[in-house]
This record gives C-alpha cells, sequence and structure tokens, in this order.
RNA sequence: GCCCCCAUCGUCCAGCGGCCUAGGACGCCUGCCUUUCACGCAGGUAACACGGGUUCGAAUCCCGUUGGGGGUGCCA
C-alpha cells in the first residue's frame, strides 16, 4: 500500500526535526488539533469532530490543540471566532494552546510555497475555471483540472495560480484509525492549487504545513474531508514534513434525509442549543454517542468514564443520525442528575420574569425538575406564579372545562371548601382533603362514592394555572396562596360556559 | 460520470466464525403506579439489503449487485 515513502513522522517527536543528523526517534505524545475556519457558528458536526480530539486526547494523555483556519478573506468573518472558542468553552472541551491563526503565517506559507516552486513540485498556471471546464467539456466532459499548464513553463506572476505536480503513477494512502487502510490512485488526483493566483495560500498548504508545525500526531476530522487526504499527504512529502501517524475520519452527521448536516436547512448551531435550555454535558454526551457506544452498554454518564472508554479505532464509519429526540431524552436525565440547587442555579438564567419568577421557581423546583426536558420548559411551569392572571391556552380550556365534568359544580364546591380552611392550613395535606371533598360535593365520584381526583383536578388546576398540566396541584396552590387561589376559581366562576 | 467510504430494529449503538430463536438505548404502543403531567416499573413493536462463495458452521470472512453518503472549487 502506498507508493508515497513519507513514513519517517511515525512514533517520532517533532522536536527532532531540522537539526542534521538528528535522528534519534523519541515515542511521542498524542497531539490532535481542531481546526474551525471561522466562516460560521460552531455547529453540532463541528462539535461532534471536535470532541472526538479532545476524547483522544483526555484518553492517551496528550495535548488537545486549537487552531484558526482563516485563509479565506473572502468568506472569513473574524468575530465569529469568539463564538467557536465560547461554544467550546461551553463544551467544556478545553484546549492547550493559544490558538495560532494562519493568517497571521502566511509568510511561512509562502516560503514553503517557494520552496515548492524551487523543486519544481509545483509550475505557475493562468488558465481561468471557465477554460478548464470548456476544455473539459469537448475532450469529454470529465471534471477537474487537465494539467493544461504543467508543462507550459510558464513564469510565476500576479494572476498565475501554482499547482501541484501530482504524480501519474503510485498510490497514496494512510492508515484510517476509523476506516483502516484508506488509499488514491495518484492519477485519481488532479494538479490542485496549492497558492492562489493573488497569491494567497490555499487550505492543503496552511493545513499540512501547520500540522507539521505543530507535531500534530493524528489528524482527527469528518469524512468530508477524506478526499484530499491524499494531496495532504503527497504535499507534505514534497515539502519534506513528517507525515502524522494516522488519521481518523469520522463519519458525517446527517438529517432524517440522509444529508450532510446544513446550516441551511437543519438546526445545527450550538448556541441556539445552549439558548433553548440544552445542558452542555447532555449535549457532549450525546455527541459521544454518535458513531460511538461504549462497551457496558450504559449511554448516558459523566464525560470522565466516557473519555476512559472512547477509542478511535470503535468508531463507526457509517453516517450517523442526529436525533434530537434523543439528544433531548439524553438532557432530561442530565437535568434530573443535578442537585436541586444546582438545577434552580442552572435554570435562572433560562427564566424571563426575574427574581419574583427564581422565587417561584426555588417554590417548586424538585416538582419542575423531573418534568422538564429542556431548561426553557421551566418557566411556563412557574409561570402562573408570577402573573396577575395567568392565559388560558385553548386545549386546555377545551379538555378541562369544555369536556370536563359538572364543571360549574366543583368550581363552587370548591372555593366553598378551600374559603373554610384557615389561613394556617393552606398547605398541601389540607388543600388536598379539601378538594376532594369538593369533588364529593360535586358529585364527580366513582362507584365507591370516592372522588375522582383526575376529572375533579382538572378545573382547578386551569383556573389557577391556564394549563392543564403542571406540577402536582396541591403543591402549586399552596404555594400560589389563599387569596390568589380563590381568586382565580372566582374569575373562572364568571367565565364559565 | 469518476474517485473514496458505508450497509444489523424507524433512529443510535452491541455483535468481530459457533454463546444469536440477534442484545441495549431512544422513539412508538400496552399495562401498572398515580392528583394532571413527568418519573419509575412490567411488557410489546421492530433489523442482519440482495446474490454468490469460503467453512462442519456466517450478521460476522471474500466477491459481486443494489442502495446510501461524501468528494469532485484559485472554499475549508
Amino acid at each position: 500500500m502506498g507508493g508515497v515513502g513519507w513514513g519517517g513522522g511515525r512514533g517520532v517527536a517533532w522536536g527532532a526535526r531540522g537539526g542534521a543528523g538528528n535522528v534519534e526517534p523519541v515515542p511521542s505524545p498524542v497531539r490532535v488539533r481542531f481546526a474551525p475556519s471561522p466562516t460560521g457558528f460552531l455547529h453540532v458536526g463541528s462539535g461532534h469532530s471536535a470532541l472526538a480530539n479532545w476524547l483522544f486526547a483526555r484518553h492517551s494523555g496528550g495535548e488537545f490543540l486549537l487552531r484558526i483556519e482563516d485563509t479565506d478573506a473572502e468568506r472569513d468573518r473574524p468575530e465569529l471566532i469568539e463564538n467557536v472558542l465560547e461554544m467550546l468553552q461551553w463544551l467544556g472541551l478545553q484546549w492547550d494552546n493559544d490558538p495560532p491563526r494562519q493568517s497571521q503565517r502566511r509568510a511561512l506559507y509562502e516560503d514553503a510555497a517557494a520552496k515548492l516552486l524551487a523543486d519544481g513540485a509545483v509550475y505557475p498556471c493562468d488558465c481561468t475555471g471557465e477554460q478548464v471546464q470548456a476544455r473539459n467539456k469537448e475532450s469529454g466532459g470529465k471534471p477537474g483540472y487537465d494539467g493544461f499548464c504543467r508543462d507550459r513553463g510558464l513564469e510565476p506572476g500576479p494572476g498565475r495560480a501554482l499547482r501541484f505536480r501530482t504524480p501519474r503513477e503510485g498510490r497514496t494512502g494512510w492508515t484510517d484509525l476509523v476506516r483502516g487502510e484508506v488509499s488514491f490512485a495518484n492519477s485519481d488526483i488532479e494538479d490542485f492549487v496549492v497558492v492562489r493566483g493573488n497569491g494567497a495560500p490555499m487550505f492543503l498548504l496552511a493545513n499540512c504545513y501547520d500540522d507539521a508545525d505543530m507535531g500534530i500526531t493524528h489528524v482527527i476530522r469528518g469524512e468530508d474531508h477524506v478526499n484530499s487526504t491524499p494531496k495532504y499527504l503527497l504535499l507534505g512529502a514534497a515539502l519534506g514534513l513528517a507525515a502524522p501517524e494516522a488519521f481518523a475520519h469520522m463519519p458525517l452527521l446527517v438529517n432524517e434525509g440522509r444529508k450532510k448536516l446544513s446550516k441551511r436547512r437543519d438546526d445545527v448551531s450550538m448556541a441556539d442549543y445552549r439558548d433553548r435550555g440544552y445542558l452542555p454535558e447532555a449535549m457532549v454526551n450525546y455527541l459521544a454517542l454518535l458513531g460511538w457506544g461504549p462497551a457496558d452498554g450504559v449511554e448516558v454518564r459523566p464525560i470522565t468514564e466516557i473519555v476512559e472508554q472512547y477509542r478511535l479505532e470503535d468508531v463507526n464509519a457509517a453516517p450517523a443520525f442526529f436525533d434530537q429526540k434523543k439528544l433531548s431524552f439524553v438532557n432530561a436525565e442530565k437535568i434530573r442528575a443535578l442537585s436541586t440547587e444546582e438545577f434552580i442555579e442552572r435554570a435562572t438564567p433560562f427564566l424571563t420574569r426575574g427574581e419574583p419568577a427564581v422565587a417561584a421557581l426555588r417554590s417548586l423546583a424538585v416538582e419542575v425538575q423531573e418534568r422538564v426536558r429542556t431548561l426553557v420548559e421551566v418557566e411556563p411551569m412557574i409561570e402562573f406564579l408570577v402573573v396577575d392572571q395567568p392565559e388560558v391556552d385553548e386545549a386546555s380550556w377545551t379538555k378541562a372545562i369544555v369536556k370536563g365534568k359538572a364543571v360549574p359544580e366543583m368550581v363552587a364546591a370548591t372555593i366553598a371548601r378551600l374559603e373554610a380552611l384557615g389561613a394556617e392550613e393552606w398547605t398541601p395535606a389540607p388543600i388536598e382533603a379539601a378538594v376532594r371533598q369538593a369533588a364529593v360535593d360535586a358529585g364527580i365520584v366513582n362507584a365507591e362514592g370516592e372522588p375522582q381526583l383526575s376529572k375533579a383536578q382538572g378545573p382547578v388546576r386551569v383556573a389557577i394555572s391556564g394549563r392543564s398540566v403542571g406540577p402536582p396541584l396541591w403543591e402549586s396552590l399552596a404555594v400560589l396562596g389563599r387569596e390568589r387561589t380563590i381568586d382565580r376559581l372566582r374569575t373562572m366562576q364568571g367565565q364559565l360556559p
């Protein structure tokens, strides 16, 4: 396999590079990198790749480095770098370096390009895309560069790109931790552009150069990079750089249509998930489960255990569907695993109604905590405690009032029974007893004369909260208070059909 | 078109030649618990794409077919 002859980097520390005759191989610690380009907000797919790098590094006691690949001045939005870093931080994927920016290392790439030119590894090309396309169409419609300028002996200059002189024979391959041995026939690889006509170095050059410069031992990235890997390898060899020990091309995350997740169609913004009340530990745990599973089958678990168990060799190569339903499940599990105090703390940023809402949550935290799947679901559950009069939603009204049994009787009886309670009796147990009595008063009973609470409580719940579902009723009434409860029941009484 | 990769329940993962009448998780359905909802508990639903080999024996190995994905930029 492989006709590249570029395996010198295997197991060799990068510190040894450059020194003449310095061939003492030193076992290399693992060094991986996540190299986002700031052309968009961090999305779940990049998060998946970043996580794989981080897990691999932490598992093996190596380093997780960051590098900003901002070589495309046209598309880069520098302000997005902050978003990417913020999201990684949010996810808890702490990096171990001060991330270099490729836009500030251009001179290095230019030197490398000059060396390639001097060696004849690249050649100037002045073909436009249209010209190449036209020639391809004429000669049979094969896409890709046809090598037109390969032997024209053009001098480098403005407007002339530098193309890599790809070998016509042999194969280029590598060991992929996820996919096994992968290789491409060199003849299938076109003479790709290394430096643009405007002199700007391209992704492959900067990427390959920096990986070597940073001493990256394992390149872990998405499957969409598989095809560019032989180019990376060929380029690196031409530059005399040592190759990474191995690559790992992670499965792509796909949507219901089994297409690569896209910013346009799919919910992919990491920040959006955060803002919709997903916990970072849930996101990380779920992302780890895409393409991989722990040997013992325990899916929802602390990140430390995932770090222990995670192995790239166990990662599946097939694309994985990003299932929001399962993400929600994991999120709910993580929420329930929180201490009550922590739950309150982490839900607080999602409360838009200020201190009263926080106080309301505090009073019903235990009940709310086991009922929400995301943090944004918290406020609707306690909102009735902070508004003057709850808004009744259509579905609840229909369910509890329109279709309810003996509603007017129940409301009236509840008011009467509740009013009979003394102020010191306004606690869950006496309230329950009172409502039970009210149900009996209203005739909402079963064959044995027992109150049918599931039916009886509907109107009461809607009256005080506007909704037919919510935290347990007795506790809710207790927190709402005697006055407000009776007041809302009276209001409802006036609105009954 | 060409190149590369992939192929077990709807979804995610387990299975790496016999322990598989294929296991777990999500989802969905049923029941129990129960003051709604949720939790919890007990069940159920549902898959080895197809065809050839190899082998005493294949979900597991090989080949082909089909299907899916990715790439095919002077983007990264």
